[in-house]
DNA sequence: ATACAATTCATACTTTAGTATGAGTGTTTT
DNA sequence: AAAACACTCATACTAAAGTATGAATTGTAT
């Protein structure tokens, strides 16, 4: 198919040679880039980093972030209120809060909005 | 640059044409690789793909893994119950057998745990 | 100084989650 | 056929999660 090209390029004339060139290298450039996406990255997955600028958008203050961020690895408010040395009611309060500003019913969903909003890292 | 390229292919004669506009959609094949992976994919990570053989090995049937990825997409019981038109207390069922598989004291650790394994999509 | 936000805590309450147990119905395996 | 498994459901219970309300403390901005 290569060379069916290039022959066709020489019957036409050395007028439109630039822009045949030009034409195949924006077509190899494109399948490059295809390729790559395709073939090479298949199992890859967009992972921006923590939005800090969408955290302070939604409201949440640091220890609120903090509470999430161990609710999202899976720990009970009893022992994440040991870990932050405070007391459980503590930890309602602030889970009560984040569901509020997350916009959440529970707190696995408070997990699932959260990454999709790119506060926490998957 | 590239209308220097296709001068000096001019100038060469007719003879190499072939191999030229070969190496240039070599060259641009190779940088539409380069271009994908360095530019459009700085922020990637590797993500396997979920692991049928571990679910297996961990003794999941395909409900309790359905249910599991329910939970993980943030449902409560009542909602997977209505989702998979069973009872809340079947799906309550599947949950605490989940657990137990899992090792985990909650839903929010089995979670965790899920995708650790790679058994949950992140 | 005072208004404000963040953090802490408690008490009382409702809801959801999770456990234990037993059991009925299919399907597959031996 | 009988055993084994997967799926279903119920009831009763305990535990954890979540809500509502009020309040004290501390640091910060005005």
């Amino acid at each position: 198919m290569l060379f069916k090209l290039s022959s066709y390029s020489l019957i036409t004339g050395n007028i439109s040679l630039e822009f045949i060139i030009a034409g195949i290298a924006i077509v190899f450039f494109v399948i490059g880039i295809s390729i790559n996406k395709k073939v090479l990255h298949k199992k890859t997955i967009p992972t921006k980093d923590i939005d800090h600028k969408k955290i302070e958008a939604l409201g949440l203050s640091k220890r609120e972030y903090e509470v999430l961020c161990e609710v999202a690895s899976g720990l009970s408010n009893k022992e994440i209120a040991d870990k932050l040395f405070v007391s459980e009611s503590t930890i309602k309060t602030h889970v009560s809060n984040i569901l509020v500003k997350l916009d959440a019913k529970r707190r696995t969903q408070a997990i699932q909005i959260a990454k999709e909003l790119q506060i926490l890292r998957f």
